[in-house]
DNA sequence: CTGAAAGCGCTAACAG
DNA sequence: CTGTTAGCGCTTTCAG
């Protein structure tokens, strides 16, 4: 009378699952001749487990073709090894260069990335937080340190680690990044030194990149220090070489008399160095060129684009590091690191 | 005496789970008056209930804040809405194009993407998916055609849509894609047209790159059909402006009388160009450039470049609409694509 | 349209 | 070092 008797005439009728053909860790385990969690161990905690034990695990997972099942483990024991990482672009190749950081060094640990794209949209990265939240994600990396209310609350309730990177400011938790009000100085005061006094600072859909809009905050409190008026132009179009050549166009139509252009990035400068170039006009000579990034680019036109230059990828692997050390229980306080920035000068300005 | 009774003297100890404080379905259901799997059908089969057990779910999925567990659906129902999608590099922004391509696509169906990087390293491959099998991905998505054997292996037999995209060929399932040997031919048909004759070839780590070594055998093969050499300068540095100014100079020194170079890619073939530029070469009346991609810098800078036009982001969308299309249970045939490329003919030829 | 029961495959907790 | 037991939170199956 056994409860599992198949011919019992129980009250529960034998409900049958459609098993996937997928080998499990118990065949792993019988095969071996230990118990299921026996296997685990073996696996997972290879310390743990005699050798002996360990050695037949390791042979029947090659002989059947196991394949671990993370969903049932993540189920088990709510880790993941997943981390997600939100970015507000794929275009903009300074999210894919902060990303490459985190990615090489997460996945030498053993982490996966779950990515989400916003498209600079905060609703959307808040349903993308719930999504991934929903993954039980051992971390979290957004860039930037602005989200919706909805998002906001949900975060402050996750006891994982978050990761916000990019800007530098007042996060949630951890927070690698650099200050671009300080930038927007740095390349104002640089600009001044030069001697010019017309400047325009051309940047695009600012709203949406709002770091670009705290570097011409910065930009404009170093010129209105000197009583200088700070032009601004936005453009509709993405940052982009086309976008910055039009700016350039736009420049020499608005505002005649100017001397010196600082772009919100080194795509909109590039951009406008070279339409510059085809349109016979010199750089520095009848106008000065700045940008921001250091992109390989920029040190190949001529004259040399004066950037500042952000370190994209050393800031991923800074903040994956952040990341591994609070997951392995370490440094259990909140963190600001700053990567800080370097001003390059070329010939452009 | 109920065997749950916290007090019964019963063969099985409490034991107790640290269970997260996580609200679930469970907790929604009770608190919207329905049983679980009300509240489950609310949520994933609306049209399944009834109008007033919706609503009360609904409102208690927001008043609880509730955020549905997907690693413990995904448990029972053996579907994650994860797709996997390995490349090789994610310096290369070739990749990072499709991946755009593609995560839009994607993420509008409510999918996400579990992001891994080879390095160009196919055992490094192996890994990532059966990492990825694990998380019972709905689909996966590789870049290129060539997999080491364990890797072919699992994926043979692997019951879920497979899909390789960059190149075209004789794939495992689906593939969309480009003919690279096809490409080649084109570009180095278009060089003879022009009436070069001393051509060389410049790629950088081919046997990483073997889409670019496939582009070198069709223009080889044009070449030797018309009886000329076709040198081959292979660059040990990773494809980007600064490894096309230093093939510039090889080139230069090991094939003085060269008249035409065929860079494997854009970067390359920009990084000569404006090196060319500053070193006051001119292009191409001392020496012809063409490169392969269509990047936007191409277009840039002067003379433009000539190239191939392959459309990324158009086969990441391709890709990721094929991939829906399976995964709705329709066009079950095997598929290829072939998006095909465009010679873009400008000034540096 | 709704519900009860039975797992998905794995690991935490406890006991030897 | 090894095993037993009981879930993780959800969805499937079957039955109303």
């Amino acid at each position: 009378m056994s409860k599992d008797s198949p011919n019992a005439a129980s009250p529960s009728p034998a409900r049958q699952r459609r098993s996937s053909d997928q080998v499990t860790l118990s065949q792993v385990a019988q095969a071996a001749g230990v118990s299921p969690i026996t296997a685990s161990r073996a696996l997972n905690n290879p310390d743990k487990v005699s050798d002996s034990a360990r050695l037949s695990v390791l042979q029947a997972v090659e002989q059947l073709g196991y394949v671990p099942n993370l969903v049932a483990g993540s189920l088990a024991s709510s880790r993941s090894r997943l981390i997600a990482v939100i970015v507000p672009s794929l275009i903009n190749s300074v999210f894919v260069e902060v990303i490459k950081g985190l990615q090489e060094t997460l996945e030498a640990e053993g982490y996966q990335i779950l990515l989400g794209n916003t498209d600079y949209d905060l609703d959307r990265e808040y349903q993308l937080v719930r999504t991934f939240l929903g993954w039980s994600c051992s971390a979290l990396v957004t860039a930037g340190l602005r989200h919706n209310k909805a998002c906001h609350t949900l975060l402050a309730n996750w006891d994982h680690p978050i990761m916000e990177v990019m800007e530098l400011g007042k996060g949630m938790d951890l927070n690698v990044g650099l200050d671009h009000v300080a930038a927007g100085r740095c390349m104002a005061d640089h600009l001044l030194d030069k001697g010019y006094r017309q400047i325009v600072y051309v940047g695009a859909r600012l709203s949406q990149d709002y770091r670009a809009s705290m570097r011409y905050e910065g930009h404009k409190a170093v010129l209105k220090e000197k009583g200088i008026d700070a032009p601004l132009l936005e453009l509709d179009t993405l940052g982009s070489l086309q976008a910055g050549a039009e700016g350039l166009a736009q420049v020499l139509v608005q505002y005649p008399h100017t001397q010196a252009i600082h772009f919100a990035n080194d795509d909109l400068a590039a951009g406008a160095l070279l339409a510059a170039q085809r349109q016979g006009l010199s750089v520095p000579g009848d106008i000065a060129i700045a940008g921001f990034n250091g992109l390989p680019l920029g040190q190949h036109v001529t004259p040399q684009l004066t950037t500042i230059l952000s370190p994209r990828e050393e800031m991923g692997r800074l903040a994956a590091k952040e990341l591994i050390q609070r997951l392995s229980g370490k440094n259990v306080y909140r963190r600001q690191h700053d990567v800080g920035f370097t001003l390059q000068t070329g010939g452009s300005t």
